[in-house]
DNA sequence: CGCGCTCCTGACGAAAGCAGTCGAGAAGGT
DNA sequence: ACCTTCTCGACTGCTTTCGTCAGGAGCGCG
């Protein structure tokens, strides 16, 4: 139940080539931009352009870009590129896994965890991160005061 | 994101404990019924007792029992007992992190997310899970179908 | 063509976390 | 006494995380 620091690297890099327009930005600069040790982002932005999200080029005016426009690219997408399905128990998807005795009804609650988690993050773009336009059922999550309360 | 077999034991072995209502049950007896590997398991309930989620006592007609009626102790509990915070950012709490540039905005996702698995985890009870009647909110989320899908 | 720029890729490494196992001890019951 | 059961720290092997390093490969420009 942790976000990776690649997962928030991806997400962050994602965010700041959202908020650009015209043309490639280099990795460089998106470390700088987001304090991102930058021979590690190059690794991320590589898995995120296999996964067909960015797109970038070499050689002077090189850099990345969006494969598609931000509104189309979501969170959950970007993570999912990077570290693969969003919600496991135990290394496996919830489910696959078959539990016994009183233990039944887990996987409906590991399934409704998932989907709560998908709510948030399989509706919320890179477009409304950089705009802060977030939608509003996650804004209303985001608005109570004691979601940031620690515990 | 994902459910640790630390976790995921926890939760079963205190569900087991849930459904019985007399005395103490043996460490050997629930990780039979959760094929738990039995000396992990006690390593588990160890910490579930400093959490004060379970009591014991040793010697013959030992074993463990919740120490508060299971419709009291929720799984957020169980999984806090044994693996800390329920959602961290690169190891620290989500409330804490600092975004600059494009990315000002993520904190509010993060938070979000974490919203939204409390609303799952801290409204099942044991005693929800033993039964199978899930909080409504629960059962909503899990009974659509497209929450089973893998992606 | 050559040269600099930037991405591309694999290899490597330290540190931490995960999933247990082992063995000795302390407390409880009979 | 003696057996049972929890208690607890140490240890192990494996994997994941979070990077760094070095070299290549493609691109554009003079």
């Amino acid at each position: 139940m942790r976000v990776s620091a690649k997962a928030d690297y991806a997400v962050r890099a994602a965010a700041e080539l959202a908020a650009v327009e015209d043309g490639p930005v280099k990795g460089e600069r998106l470390a700088e931009a987001q304090d991102i040790p930058l021979q590690f982002l190059e690794h991320i932005l590589l898995e995120l352009k296999h996964a067909g999200i960015v797109r970038a080029r070499r050689g002077a005016k090189g850099g990345y870009w969006l494969a598609r426009p931000a509104e189309e690219i979501t969170i959950a997408d970007v993570i999912r590129a990077v570290e693969g399905p969003i919600a496991n128990v135990q290394s496996a998807p919830p489910e696959s896994v078959h539990y016994r005795g009183k233990a039944e009804h887990l996987v409906e609650v590991w399934i409704a965890v998932r989907a709560n988690l998908r709510a948030v993050l399989e509706h919320t773009t890179l477009a409304d991160l950089t705009t802060g336009k977030l939608p509003k059922a996650v804004k209303r999550l985001a608005a109570s005061p004691d979601a940031w309360e620690h515990r």
